[in-house]
DNA sequence: GCGACAG
DNA sequence: ATCTTGTCGC
């Protein structure tokens, strides 16, 4: 698929903030998709020990049968530091690589991230949602901001994520019992509908089918390249 | 000023 | 994210 920059990617910390302040506003927390969900796809990226080299992932599947339909891989370099919030500038550019290696346009992205429960609420899944301008939401194992009473233990329980007055996420659980996941729109879906994605997708473990697979195709793809032991002999 | 801090 | 053994529990 086709995915469009427009703009040089930032290297430094201010320019990166700057540019989350300025595409934050194009940000739509509505649902906007016409038809049903035909193809919901995962992203994902994997590091090796020193970051020095990362893979990324995007793993197709159908929506119905869970099955997968495609997937494309992108081998690349870290270049942004891990810092909180700015998440996106270390894995994006890889993920958007490896979207424009796919021949059919995903109705659905599912990141592994937030997205509105951000400190600028544009996380990952905002951005990719607007760089790509299809429906996208955020699937997260923890909190990153946000305050929140735990979910009944029951499967689909869920509480809202606060910041201040705002509820900018869900913790839901996706397995009784189990660990609760956080959800958070991204752009172009309501908080409610990818609250429901997500219980779809989450058929036999905690994280949504399409990130584990997303994350298992980004792992094996680093090992392939670089070697168990970030040798980069193979 | 001191922690906390998606992956 | 990644480095890592055993261990508690269903």
């Amino acid at each position: 698929m086709e995915v469009r920059l427009d703009e040089p990617w930032p290297t430094t910390v201010a320019e990166a903030v700057a540019l989350q302040e300025r595409l934050r506003h194009r940000v739509s927390a509505v649902d906007s998709r016409p038809g049903p969900v035909r193809t919901v796809a995962g992203v994902d990226v994997a590091y090796d020990r020193d970051s020095s080299r990362i893979a990324a992932a995007v793993v197709v599947l159908d929506y119905t049968t869970l099955e997968v339909v495609q997937t494309s891989t992108a081998l690349s370099t870290a270049t942004f530091p891990y810092e909180p919030g700015l998440f996106a500038f270390r894995e994006l550019p890889a993920v958007v690589e490896a979207l424009r290696g796919l021949s059919v346009d995903p109705d659905l992205l599912v990141c592994d991230g937030h997205g509105l429960a951000h400190p600028r609420r544009f996380g990952l899944a905002c951005h990719l949602g607007v760089l790509t301008g299809i429906p996208t939401f955020g699937v997260a194992k923890t909190v990153f901001i946000g305050e929140f009473a735990p979910p009944a233990t029951r499967r689909g329980s869920w509480s809202p994520l606060i910041v201040d007055t705002d509820v900018v996420g869900a913790a839901l659980r996706t397995r009784s019992g189990v660990k609760p996941v956080f959800v958070s729109v991204g752009h172009r879906i309501s908080l409610d509908t990818a609250r429901e994605h997500t219980l779809t997708l989450c058929t036999q473990y905690r994280l949504p089918e399409t990130t584990r697979q997303a994350d298992r195709l980004s792992r094996t793809t680093l090992i392939e390249h670089t070697g168990p032991d970030g040798s980069g002999a193979t």
